[in-house]
DNA sequence: AGCACGCCGACT
DNA sequence: GTCGGCGTGCTC
């Protein structure tokens, strides 16, 4: 399916998969030791009895702070031999203070869990060594693969294997452990292709995988519910070439319907599901069949990114656009270039699922690493409902429109399809941010110099968002008008004025709040916010698409892809065009992404974007990383990194202040204080040397004194 | 981050 | 002499 397997584009292709260099002082210090000292048999306080067979043990200490973030070797004393093997979880005396020997035991150090890497026969290290102090439990909970992809993760986004153990290793239950766990069931026989021969490569992916290969793909899904029971076939393929298989999906309500596909194709007990709905036991227990070999297909959300599957043959994820991929905690990495490295690392298939298209998954077939697995037009126009747009001149000639609020387009099609079902309506969350733009063209503001986009904070000076040079003399690229709007449309009321105009249609809600899960075939107003749409029995007859304009004009890069991966969503639940589906958005029908909606073409919309991005240096053709915290501390850290020579610097700019009290996401300075923030650009190639380089100035930092928070983020989400 | 060590000034 | 200030450096 595609060609020989070195690593993607834009994930690792210039990063060292495989631990990085070492640093340098470190190998300095390394190499002097080694002169002074050649290896030494390990002594302990006091000379306890120690292993006999390799009595050093090389261990990785759970403390996230960068400068800690290598291995250290304590001695095994001769009752922890059996059980101190590779993978488990220990405890170790550590912290400064050496050199305090009291009753033959080392004082100081506080005790801290770590993992025991691997056995050896003598330590680099020349002092004594410290013993283990006991050993959690024997169940070896890191396998080498799972420690090479926790390295690989930790490298790539400028953070410590410790952080990353923690997402990848859940917490122990010693009730769990002491289950034993079910016997594993021999592969199961090859599936059907089912509903993959609408695809033109689809059955031959499925051989592929069934055969054992590793086949790589960026799948455009057609509109409909059949995506769960392909991603189950899929599944089942690699089952049957005796292998494993996982998929990361984004939510609870995806993992639902995959474990019922799931169920539904290769029957009870062949499947884990790993959520943190399940509460800490119940999910161990599971992870722990998993990595036992008990299960070898798993599904879950994010956090079944590092799931232990023995003998990987396919890595998936769906929807890989769903913001709930990218991990909260430290370093915050996103599913899909987690599975990047999984595919890279243990040369096993890979398929990256969609009803839209982001640009990254472009990036992949753009450079080859991945084949495009796509269905043909006819097929797209059998299963996508027929798109017409309201735009806004439109809407300002409608008289009628502007009495009721209501375009008559709109109104004509709402009223239509509740004559045969339910129709739904989208309408964009309170809190969207529109951005500024070109008053007469919509065209977004950017910056002469940057490219980052405008803002005028509290009607102040009109300032590049990301650079921070002020941009007085501004006009439109396109279209030579000077004057910027930014617009906040009253979607809600809209919405409740449709249940007005219909008062006979009862109307439902779905939203952050109150989510439904299904509604039923018959005619009914369904109002929801992206993301929130149910699904209805028979397909929605009708769906009206609000405000398009708010969501497109969101501060953020990937508004345009955004807006439309919203849509498609919402569109892909309304029944095909020769059902009479029909889907209604209001939006102005020039703008790329609605043109892509209404040719219903995703992966057209996601390589021109990628285009453009490659032109502008953005990423994720460039790769940046952020760095926030009071401004001297920011140029300080900045100044005493070692960033490679093609790093170019953008800002800093003031952050929003958080008001004591308010909102707050992670990531956000503390209530009062005022941040900036840096981006850091590198061109293509220059993605490991920028890690390297945040991580090195993270670590000489923390070693001396106090200092003012920073936090670096790779791959920050929310460039604007 | 902790935590201990060490090299300087006021105290019993 | 020796108690303890916190500046500096290490953690197997």
């Amino acid at each position: 399916m595609s060609g020989e397997n070195r690593p993607p584009a834009g994930a690792d292709a210039d990063g060292p998969a495989d631990g990085g260099p070492p640093e340098q002082l470190a190998l300095i210090r390394e190499t002097v030791r080694k002169a002074k000292a050649p290896r030494a048999k390990p002594r302990t306080w006091r000379g306890a009895a120690l292993a006999k067979e390799l009595p050093v043990a090389r261990i990785v200490v759970n403390k996230g702070v960068l400068h800690l973030d290598r291995y250290f070797d304590y001695a095994v004393p001769e009752e922890l031999d059996e059980t101190a093997q590779p993978g488990v979880r220990v405890r170790v005396r550590f912290g400064a203070g050496s050199g305090q020997v009291r009753d033959g035991r080392r004082e100081g150090g506080r005790l801290i869990d770590g993992f025991l890497v691997e056995r050896l026969a003598t330590s680099d290290y020349t002092g004594p060594l410290a013993a283990l102090a006991d050993v959690v439990s024997p169940e070896p909970v890191l396998s080498p693969e799972l420690l090479a992809l926790a390295r690989a993760v930790a490298d790539r986004y400028a953070g410590s294997l410790a952080d990353v153990l923690q997402l990848a290793v859940p917490p122990r239950s010693a009730r769990a452990e002491s289950r034993p766990s079910p016997a594993p069931l021999p592969p199961p026989a090859a599936p059907e292709p089912g509903s993959w021969t609408r695809y033109e490569r689809g059955p031959a992916f499925l051989e592929s995988l069934a055969r054992g290969g590793a086949p790589r793909a960026v799948w455009n899904a057609l509109p409909g519910p059949s995506w769960a029971e392909e991603l189950a076939r899929a599944v089942a393929a690699t089952l049957a070439s005796g292998r494993g298989a996982l998929v990361v999906v984004p939510d609870g309500r995806a993992v639902a319907r995959m474990d019922a596909a799931l169920t539904a194709v290769l029957g009870e007990g062949r499947h884990a599901v790993l959520t943190a709905e399940a509460g800490p036991e119940k999910r161990y227990g599971q992870w722990l069949a998993v990595r036992r070999g008990a299960v070898r297909a798993v599904i879950g959300t994010r956090a079944a990114m590092f799931a232990p599957v023995r003998d990987l043959g396919l890595v998936a994820i769906w929807d890989d656009g769903d913001g709930s991929h990218s991990e909260p905690h430290a370093p915050q990495p996103h599913a899909r270039d987690v599975l990047l490295l999984r595919a890279a690392h243990d040369r096993c298939g890979f398929l990256l699922g969609s009803l839209s298209c982001t640009v990254e998954a472009a990036q992949l077939v753009e450079s080859g690493w991945a084949a495009p697995l796509v269905a043909g037009r006819e097929q797209v126009r059998a299963a996508a409902p027929r798109v017409r747009t309201v735009g806004d001149e439109q809407l300002a000639r409608d008289e009628a429109a502007r009495a009721a609020r209501l375009p008559s387009l709109a109104w004509e099609a709402v009223r239509d399809g509740l004559r045969t079902g339910p129709v739904l309506v989208q309408v964009p969350r309170r809190g969207y941010v529109p951005r500024l733009a070109c008053e007469r063209c919509r065209t977004p503001a950017r910056c002469r110099h940057c490219a980052g986009p405008l803002e005028a904070p509290e009607q102040q000076e009109l300032r590049c968002g990301w650079c921070g040079r002020g941009a007085p003399d501004w006009h439109c690229v396109e279209c030579g008008s000077v004057r910027l709007r930014a617009q906040v449309v009253g979607a809600r009321r809209t919405a409740e004025e449709l249940g007005r105009v219909f008062p006979s249609v009862p109307v439902r809600t779905s939203g952050r709040d109150h989510v439904l899960d299904t509604v039923p075939g018959r005619p009914a107003l369904v109002v929801s916010t992206p993301g929130a749409e149910p699904v209805a029995e028979g397909g929605y007859a009708a769906a009206l698409l609000l405000d398009g304009w708010a969501m497109l004009n969101r501060p953020d890069l990937r508004a345009g892809e955004e807006a439309l991966r919203r849509w498609i969503d919402a569109a892909s639940l309304v029944r095909g065009q020769g059902e009479g589906g029909t889907v209604v958005v209001v939006a102005e029908p020039t703008l790329r992404p609605v043109q892509a909606l209404v040719r219903w073409d995703p992966v057209g919309h996601a390589q021109r974007e990628l285009a453009e991005r490659a032109e502008l240096g953005f990423p994720p053709v460039s790769r940046m990383a952020a760095v926030a915290g009071p401004v001297d501390a920011v140029l300080g850290f900045l100044a005493s990194a070692p960033l490679p020579p093609d790093a170019e610097i953008l800002g800093p700019v003031p952050l929003p202040v958080v008001r004591p009290g308010g909102p707050t996401r992670p990531g956000d300075p503390p209530a009062g204080e005022s941040w900036e923030r840096a981006l850091v650009r590198v061109p293509p190639g220059s993605g490991a040397a920028l890690a390297a380089a945040l991580k090195q100035a993270q670590a000489s930092r923390s070693t001396r004194g106090p200092v003012p928070p920073i936090r670096v983020r790779v791959d920050p989400p929310d460039i604007g």
